[in-house]
DNA sequence: CCGCCGCCCTGCTTGC
DNA sequence: TGCAAGCAGGGCGGCG
């Protein structure tokens, strides 16, 4: 559940806790949620300082002064807290000092903790950072031509677009007026620029409001989002729509639940 | 390369 | 009341 919005909040929030900090200690819990395996992990990370911490799509980074990277990916139900008493759901705890500590907590354990050598080329398989100058109508444009596949689960594909998850693609393409089934290839120049908009503009709205807390996400320090009070259609089947009060829909696409509206999301391209 | 499917994993919700 | 199925879904391996 954690997408771009949730993992640039938690970034925002940890960075002025831990930058600087060395690591005292690494308790590994559920060895197989890291890699490489827990006690190369804890010998190489131990006593190395924490030089910056960053968000690269749903994936946060931790700058070690080792030098190495270690990345974590939140998935489902993973969580990055600050200081937070020990729980079943917690699989490893970072100790810090002056008595701080970080866990990586992860109800269904489907997260993972990665130690990576400082040159490691990790990224190289990310596409392009949505709330970056980078991504103009036009990239997306590019990105969309000659698709067969539906628009709504192209968006997740982390590989063309970094951050965006099945919150904020149900979001975005209620916003842009376009149905999740539409295939890429086939929206208008309009739509492309409609549907750029739309998801820098949820994406960013997002952000200023700290991410959605739809079950089980909170920042590191244990605090909820807001955008889950605003949500237009995610999780809403059969609320009126804000825009035409007709029924949202729920419906399963490519495995992903996934809502609309169908009045303001018609399959068929409008005429106008 | 592209698209689609199943799997992983646990706990809450739903329905009989 | 109890139990099983359904559901949440990101990423990845496998397959056509």
């Amino acid at each position: 559940m954690p997408e771009l919005p949730e993992v640039e909040t938690i970034v925002r929030g940890l960075r002025p806790l831990i930058v600087g900090a060395q690591i005292t200690d690494v308790e590994i819990a559920l060895p197989r949620m890291t890699l490489p395996s827990a006690e190369e992990l804890r010998a190489r990370v131990r006593g190395s300082r924490i030089t910056a911490v960053h968000r690269r799509g749903k994936v946060i980074v931790f700058e070690l002064s080792t030098p190495s990277i270690l990345t974590v990916h939140l998935r489902m139900t993973g969580r990055l807290l600050f200081d937070a008493a020990r729980t079943a759901a917690t699989r490893v705890r970072i100790s810090l000092d002056q008595a701080h500590h970080l866990d990586f907590a992860d109800t269904r354990t489907l997260g993972r903790m990665t130690l990576l050598p400082a040159e490691s080329r990790w990224q190289d398989e990310l596409g392009v950072e949505p709330l970056s100058e980078t991504f103009t109508p036009s990239l997306f444009g590019s990105l969309l031509a000659g698709r067969g596949r539906a628009i709504k689960p192209l968006l997740l594909e982390q590989r063309l677009i970094a951050g965006i998850g099945n919150i904020y693609a149900c979001e975005a393409l209620w916003e842009a007026r376009i149905a999740p089934e539409r295939r890429a290839a086939t929206l208008t120049p309009e739509e492309i620029h409609r549907l750029h908009a739309a998801i820098q503009r949820t994406l960013q709205r997002a952000v200023d409001l700290r991410g959605t807390s739809a079950r089980d996400y909170v920042d590191a320090e244990g605090m909820k989002g807001g955008f889950q009070n605003v949500l237009a259609v995610y999780g809403r089947a059969d609320a009126p729509c804000q825009r035409c009060h007709a029924p949202i829909v729920r419906m399963v696409l490519a495995q992903r639940g996934t809502w609309f509206c169908p009045r303001c999301q018609p399959i068929e391209r409008r005429r106008s």
